[in-house]
DNA sequence: GCAAGTGAGTGGTATACTCCAATTGCACCA
DNA sequence: TGGTGCAATTGGAGTATACCACTCACTTGC
């Protein structure tokens, strides 16, 4: 049951690919270092070069490597982030080697209402789970989360109450695996008692952040209201362009 | 083989399949609606079927499919501006049904300097090429842009001047595509110069953008501080979870 | 010495085929 | 009538192979 520890031998070829390629490069390779061929990882691992350039075209995509025909697949500079990913406050925070916690948890079961309906496309009436915190990175406030979960999805989760990662909850109990969400992020300043909650001055810069997460099946398994706080937090990402638009 | 009617025959048959998709999407099917099968669309334009799934997969990564094993592959709900795409404030207006403008150009030779010098990793004295502007939508001031391109690789840009689109004069005076942008977004607030400049309150919200941009030998291009106001812009995208990463 | 040319090696695109896993609808049975 | 189970269908993962386009280091010729 336990979900076969990290970055073996799990899943399909091209996942146990993709954990040795990110051992190499977070390991072994420097910044614009390179890879191996295509060719060569296709021999050594005994899979296709299909196999191999979905692997290295996923990383790519995720701005770990970068690759030019003629000359090879090398390494990124680390530099940023990568809010590309599909990741949890918790899972987050300790990316970047912070200790993540709550404040002020409060779960209660609530009608859903016009708006969080509409979100999580439930009737008003529908009850659904709100659980609201103050998360924390090393003890320190980031950001003011609210999590709206469908209660017929987690029954029992309001009852129960949350103590560390509610994806982790999410995915141990009820068998809810997130694999997508729509974000929007805003740009707004935190009045008083928000600024308070944060520990910041009064109209200090912020970020808000909507997101409904879904499950494989599209199924609107959250839908979550954040405040982080901009002094401590950025948005990073790699953009590229699809293909031929000529439209400039 | 008879070259089915008319849908872009551009490029490569996965260029060509992307277009005669995106015209479904975008005109005969409504969302939800269910795409033809992979294998039907391989036999009826005359490829593989791994042609057909990188074609979609890249549309699923967009967000404007889903795709359900079993079941499936299904157009999205047109919601959201894709972000995840790299634009040049031209395009990304033109895409919003605005008529993108500029106030106040001023475009200047000058040194880089050290903090321009090491975002486009050149030396200090390296000139470069700034164009500052005010970008307008509809006639109303919608961010601050200063833009840097290295002297070197856009000869007499500042003396031509910029007209419309700084993209677009880079493609086709200089024959520099970007390809790949690597993007920081930050919340701030608008201080009274710059508050005047938009015409907005003074300390109202703003995102601050930081983006290098590349071209496909990952040669960087163009530094970019844009300063957007928040009232008028915000950023939506889809973001997936990239495998079966265990920590919750 | 230095520029032009060339060829091996690299990633990019595509074919043709195979098996697996999840979904869904329909036939069948209780 | 109301499940229930099976089979067809669909997307997911993979193998084996071929050829193209671009890069770059090395050779060659001046």
């Amino acid at each position: 049951m336990a979900e076969t520890a990290g970055n073996g031998r799990t899943g399909t070829k091209g996942a146990q690919l993709r954990s040795y390629l990110l051992g190499l490069i977070e390991g072994e390779l420097k910044p614009h270092e390179k890879l191996p061929t295509e060719r060569d990882l296709a021999e050594t691992f005994g899979v296709t070069r299909l196999t191999v350039r979905r692997a290295l075209d996923q990383l790519g995509y995720e701005g770990r490597v970068y690759r030019t025909q003629g000359a090879g697949t090398f390494v990124s500079e680390p530099r940023i982030a990568k809010s590309v990913e599909l990741t949890s406050f918790t899972q987050d925070m300790r990316a970047r080697g912070l200790v993540p916690g709550s404040l002020d948890t409060v779960v209660e079961e609530i009608p859903a209402g016009a708006e969080i309906g509409a979100r999580l496309a439930l009737s008003p009436r529908d009850l659904v789970a709100h659980i609201s915190r103050v998360r924390t990175a090393d003890g320190e406030p980031m950001c003011i989360e609210n999590t709206y979960v469908p209660a017929k999805l987690a029954p029992g989760l309001a009852a129960r109450g949350i103590t560390g990662s509610l994806y982790q909850m999410l995915t141990e109990t009820y068998h809810l695996k997130i694999e997508k969400a729509e974000q929007s992020i805003h740009a707004t300043v935190l009045d008083p008692p928000l600024a308070k909650l944060l520990g910041v001055p009064e109209f200090s810069p912020a970020f808000k952040v909507l997101r409904v997460a879904y499950d494989a099946k599209n199924q609107r398994i959250e839908y979550a209201e954040s405040v982080y706080r901009a002094d401590r937090y950025s948005y990073d990402f790699v953009i590229f362009r699809t293909s031929r638009d000529n439209t400039n």
